[in-house]
DNA sequence: ATTTAAGCTACAATCGATTGTAAAAACAAA
DNA sequence: TTTGTTTTTACAATCGATTGTAGCTTAAAT
């Protein structure tokens, strides 16, 4: 019933030669005759045989393979980071083993056992919204396999990492409000557990400080950056008296949130409020009225880590092993939902 | 320098016991005593031991780990269908391998060839819109490999399959457009041979004919479906002077292309042509107007075709080894850009 | 023809875990 | 104490491919 498949055995025993020599004219080693690897491989393709990689990978204990941890694919941003990671993978012939963390770090640990007992070469990291803790991470370094983050990174651990200038980029961001005459900003931000929400923060402080405009506390909140909370948070103010003619949201998710519950009691954007978000998530372009937003080129950021992570998988030397940071500067795009002048 | 991680003969050896005993006491066995056991799970944990699953996957010949292939996860709806896939697996223990095929044949062949060599148990797969062989897709069965198509499957294949019942929702989309007045309906539909969307085509004729309105052959295009193709194919009907006041498109980009061009050039949706478009995107219901679309609780496909190869995998019997098709209704959602009635 | 070198191939160990079975240990019964 | 039974553990083969090395072929050089 269940045919076995063919090993490299089957065709050394048909061949009458060995299967060590079948095995090298297969990975076309300069030890085996052209003739010979001519016959293997013909045998091979006859019995349509196909390489066992868990035996190959077993012995070369090297799996081929790098892992990827990203909190969720739906998020426009990972899903472009990955097509990124795919692209670069490829092209070296890694395979790419994806998993999302759903922002839970419970999963997070778990996916860290698994990649580890599949023996992946090598990880990229975005962590999870609720990861503070570094011990799992720290796993990789002790089982010697390299990890570089991208995006979310965690400070204290000292590996690579590929991430966007998020200071500037929010600063320009706040900037552009207060060049549109916005003077009462309120920022929603995300977990400061995470050094990229920090950074929007102190973007958004540092362009407030410079224009001599009043930093208010009320005036920031952080939440779990998802549609609800950004309507939630407006909501709130409101119904507080809470004054505020501009917002920039950590994200677009809360901003369009926020832009739903502004145009539900009348207020207008951008002539009452203007509104920014960030990430470029292409749902913000198609909301009425379009949504400023920051582009954080993902695709880069994917590409770029991942060739980072292939560079310290294969080659040994202590130059390699330095960790390496990459900032990317991100592009402002401005649209309709913060457009006051002409 | 590079500490290679314990294994089981290493714990033997420090309990002075054999490998294979600290093997079956891993594995909770009832041929070792309790004692035992806690000794050697004291061990591990005192040396870092983890499992190195090539390995026992190798011996097992059984990988625990199933393939999903799908176009892109950049849709919303096949990161939804995933989600479901890894919760239905996540719950019976076994590892998700996500491959995209970015809709090229080229890349679904390796793609099979990747996962047969990493010896999955089992796979879900929905094609690109470039394969129309399946001859990669057969190799599967050769290797004794249960394959469970699911959203976009192949006729002529006997496998089971996890799809929506397509007829009838674009019949509904169709029938609910001719109910808002429309009688001169664009369908926009897409390659021909993938099944879904000849019963997209279908449902839409089936609504026309029991309407009593014309088929006119010239109303009717198909395309990759993505934004840029919808604004094409209007463009050219527009600049043809080919009438019409309703469009049913075979996916929601498509259909948004199609409302962004007729804005730009004054026609109202949907008081001039009402559309509708099909996966219920997030976009779809952002932009302005909202679109009309279908559900296809693509997290509920992924959990039903996921659990359907898991039984598969897991049970030997004849019973499971017949092929199963599951069809689920789809939910018409109708938004503005189809209500033209109050 | 003999030596020497170079080119190929075969042998055997190895990667780490699993598993059928033989052997040993523990315990109970006679 | 001896025999019989049941538990528990050790031995050894196995999964399929890779790789260092010994040995055999073949061809070139003397």
């Amino acid at each position: 019933m269940k045919k076995n498949k063919p090993t490299i055995h089957e065709i050394a025993r048909l061949l009458n030669i060995d299967s060590s020599t079948v095995s090298r004219a297969l990975n076309n080693s300069n030890l085996v005759t052209q003739k010979t690897k001519d016959k293997v491989l013909k045998k091979a393709k006859e019995i349509g045989y196909q390489r066992n990689l868990l035996a190959s990978n077993l012995r070369k204990s090297k799996s081929n393979t790098i892992g990827v941890i990203v909190p969720r694919i739906s998020r426009h941003f990972f899903s472009s980071t990955i097509a990124g990671i795919e692209e670069a993978s490829y092209a070296q012939g890694y395979n790419v083993i994806i998993c999302q963390s759903m922002e839970k770090l419970e999963r997070e640990i778990k996916i860290v056992n698994n990649l580890i007992s599949n023996r992946v070469d090598g990880i990229l990291v975005s962590v999870s919204m609720e990861t503070t803790e570094d011990t799992h991470l720290k796993q990789f370094d002790l089982s010697n396999i390299p990890l570089v983050f991208f995006d979310r990174a965690l400070s204290e651990m000292p590996n690579s990492k590929v991430l966007i200038d998020s200071i500037k980029a929010s600063y320009d961001v706040t900037q552009h409000l207060i060049d549109q005459g916005c003077r009462k900003i309120v920022h929603i931000g995300g977990p400061a557990t995470l050094d990229i929400y920090k950074d929007r923060f102190k973007g958004y402080k540092q362009a407030l400080q410079e224009n001599n405009l009043p930093f208010e506390e009320n005036r920031v909140y952080t939440s779990a950056l998802n549609e609800q909370e950004g309507r939630k948070i407006i909501k709130t103010l409101i119904d507080l008296g809470i004054e505020f003619d501009g917002i920039f949201s950590a994200n677009d998710l809360a901003a369009i949130g926020a832009i739903k519950y502004l145009k539900s009691v009348g207020i207008k954007v951008p002539q009452d409020v203007a509104v920014a978000g960030f990430s470029n998530e292409p749902i913000s372009e198609a909301i009425e009225p379009s949504l400023t937003t920051v582009d954080q080129s993902g695709y880069e950021i994917g590409r770029i880590a991942c060739n980072l992570l292939l560079d310290r998988i294969s080659r040994t030397d202590n130059e390699s092993a330095i960790a390496k940071s990459v900032t990317l500067s991100p592009t402002l795009i401005i649209r309709e939902s913060s457009k006051r002048k002409k």
